[in-house]
RNA sequence: GGCGGUGUAGCUCAGCGGCAGAGCAGGGGUCUCAUAAGCCCCGUGUCGGAGGUUCAAUUCCUCCCACCGCCA
């Protein structure tokens, strides 16, 4: 653990206004977040930058349908964009949108800079071209005639255009990627530049006539011509910090790092690289590349929709929640699945049982047993009676700390979270080995008592510092209940820090469990949606065998009385035959179904489901029957079958 | 078609020459401070398949199969 502060700038890509943000805008965004705090907590100088690109064929296109001006359209998605990373709590230093005088004048300025230097030249180039790809295909990619990506027909195209020498740059690239291990990685995008850079590299064409599209940068040499979409886009790492010579940008560039998604790795590790040796600015320090999330188990498809679904899922669990998923789950660098499913599992198993547990009963142990304050340590235990009773946490959270930095400097955030962990299942594992809740039989015991609670003290202090980043809102949480209030700082999670006689308040109820009456709405995958689901597309995306089916029990059964449940609006209690015997069972259908209606009725119900208590009720049975939008139908038979005709 | 990656316990993944591992799920036990949480115990799985190198291969090599990525 170094104690010299470091200087960050850590960057998102900018994201294109033509889409809404979703899950995997989000996941980026959350990753460079939980990294510029943790950089913060650790008191390094950080610089954090997101932002918009607004640029393009696509603004122009879907503003003029609109019937806005670019600019309208480009204001209005920025906006969502910003709205939707304070809702995730992003803390962001700066956000850039391309169409802000102070990009343009730096992209200019680059682009003039590296004219005069002749590394631009005129060229012609014909293809064909796709409007909604906004770029050229070659003969061989062609699929009929059309774009492979949008089936949509090309057009020939053959223009003019300026192309910046990037072909000359190759061999310093492939020398340099492969003198940095650590440029790109994880590793695995690192051989595909590689792999990529074995092939000739093309000049890169960084020109639009303006008769095909205005909606960008004019190029300050030949303003008939407007600068293509990666090459202003790229430039905003460099003109958000004010270009080169400003003083914000010679005091964070040289620690630039970016956090992208794989499918940009080639601007960012091909061209951008190119274009910064080309204009004389030092390459940026990682390319840190992230996987995709797939949904349900499903490829994810052209349409956005269930991934803007995805990310409403924030509100139904929290950011906290969402945030620690996300982290969690995905191997850095690899792709993972979503879904509301695997998300309730984490947030039950990790949140709820091991953390937010936690903390209750060491805040209840302190409020109740210890008399609402942190006791005091004897000397006689402080030594080696620290690892004679009960463990040794002190030590454990050290090396948890240690993996934690270790996993962080490799933008490994799910092992760092493993290893925080760690560190909460040894202290779960110190409650019931030093039992403080027992009363003591003399002074020996008091002493050891107090001893184990200032322990666990100290390691909810520590862990409200070093979950700052990964759950800001617990975090801060655990540290109010420890009666802190300031600026967290990790050179303050340190045993001894919180003093002995600090007020400790009980804090439950961090992470409530989801129960399981609350999962059976879950939708598997993530597309839980208040439309209906296309037909054939519903339902679980896990298949059931013929033995699980045959562990249901459907029985026909008669209703004979249905009554309302007091105090409850959707309750029915009602009493059905089976033939051989009669049960109560209690039905949450009382909003679509009078009692009357129901006596005489012939419905199917799951006769082997375990008793449940509604309302005081013991309900042995459960009726079928579907919903959808306000609408509920108990299933019926179409002939009439004796009660308890067992239905397969 | 070329290059690369992945394939290990029901699920997600770690291990990468020396007696097959973790978390979750599941089963059993136990404490009662705590959110029916915690803690303890329970895993013989052709380590995708076939060959080869080696005293020894899940680990190295070759081929094959499946899936994925990049490129054409």
């Amino acid at each position: 653990m170094t104690d010299r502060a470091r200087t960050f700038y850590l960057t998102t890509p900018i994201y294109y206004v033509n889409d809404r943000p979703h899950l995997g805008h989000a996941y980026t965004t959350i990753l460079a977040d939980t990294m510029a705090r943790y950089r913060r907590l650790a008191g390094d100088d950080v610089w954090f930058l997101t932002g918009t690109d607004e640029h393009g064929d696509k603004i122009a296109q879907a503003a003029a349908k609109a019937g806005i001006t670019p600019q309208q359209l480009a204001d209005r998605n920025s906006a969502a964009f910003r709205d939707a990373w304070r809702q995730l709590g992003i803390e962001y230093s700066d956000y850039i949108r391309t169409t802000e005088a102070r990009h343009t004048t730096v992209v200019q300025a680059i682009l003039q800079k590296l004219w005069d230097a002749g590394e631009i030249y005129l060229g012609k180039y014909g293809g064909h071209y796709c409007f909604g790809c906004e770029r050229f295909y070659t003969e061989k990619e062609i699929v009929d005639g059309k774009c492979p990506d949008h089936q949509t027909p090309l057009t020939w195209i053959e223009e003019e255009n300026y192309f910046f020498k990037m072909s000359k740059y190759q061999a310093w690239l492939i020398e340099t990627v492969e003198r940095q291990p650590d440029l790109i990685r994880p590793e695995r995008y690192r051989n595909e530049i590689l792999g990529f850079l074995r092939e000739p590299l093309q000049d890169l064409s960084i020109s639009r006539p303006k008769s095909r599209l205005t909606w960008g940068i004019p190029l300050p040499f030949d303003d008939t011509y407007v600068t293509y979409v990666w090459f202003d886009a790229l430039i905003n790492y460099v003109s958000a910090l004010g270009g080169p010579g400003a003083p914000r940008f010679e005091r964070y560039w040289p620690h630039a790092q970016h956090v992208i998604a794989k499918d940009i790795v080639k601007p960012h590790a091909i061209y951008w690289p190119c274009m910064l040796k080309a204009a004389g600015i030092d390459l940026y320090r990682h390319l840190n590349v992230h996987g995709y999330w797939t949904l349900g188990g499903r490829k994810i498809s052209k349409s956005v929709g269930n991934l803007v679904e995805a990310l409403a899922l924030k509100d139904k669990y929290g950011n906290d929640a969402f945030r620690y998923f996300v982290l969690r789950e995905m191997v850095f660098g690899l792709d993972a699945d979503f879904s509301e499913e695997a998300l309730v599992s984490r947030l039950n198993a990790d949140l709820a049982n091991d953390l937010g547990n936690l903390v209750a009963r060491v805040t209840t142990l302190i409020a109740n047993v210890g008399g609402g304050s942190v006791p005091a340590t004897e000397g006689r235990f402080a030594r080696g009676g620290e690892a004679a009773f009960g463990g040794d946490l002190k030590g454990d959270f050290e090396k948890s700390r240690g993996n934690v930095d270790a996993a962080m400097e490799e933008f490994a955030f799910h092992r760092a979270l493993a290893a925080i962990w760690d560190f909460i299942g040894a202290v779960n594992r110190y409650v019931d080995t030093t039992q403080p809740w027992a009363r003591p039989s003399n002074d020996m015991a008091r002493g050891q008592r107090d001893h184990a609670l200032y322990h666990l003290g100290q390691s909810l202090w520590c862990l409200g510092l070093v979950l700052e980043p990964f759950l800001p809102e617990a975090a801060r949480k655990i540290r109010h209940a420890l009666g802190h209030t300031g600026d967290p700082k990790l050179g303050d999670a340190e045993w001894g820090r919180l003093a002995p006689g600090t007020r400790v308040q009980k804090l439950s109820g961090l992470f409530p469990r989801i129960e399981a009456k609350d999962q059976s709405d879950l939708t598997y995958g993530a597309t839980r949606t208040s439309r209906r689901p296309p037909a054939g597309q519903s339902g679980p995306a896990v298949l059931a065998t013929i033995d699980d089916f045959s562990k249901v029990d459907l029985r026909v059964a008669e209703v004979l009385t249905a009554e309302p449940v007091p105090k409850s609006k959707k309750l029915l209690k009602l009493t059905v035959s089976l033939g051989s015997e009669q049960r109560t069972l209690v039905a949450g259908i009382a909003e679509h179904y009078a009692p009357a209606d129901l006596v005489g009725k012939k419905v199917v119900v799951v006769a082997n489901l375990e008793p449940a208590q509604l309302m005081g009720i013991e309900s042995n049975g459960m009726v079928l029957a579907g919903s959808t939008e306000g609408k509920l139908a108990v299933l019926t038979l179409d002939r009439d079958l004796p009660p308890g005709t067992k239905i397969t």
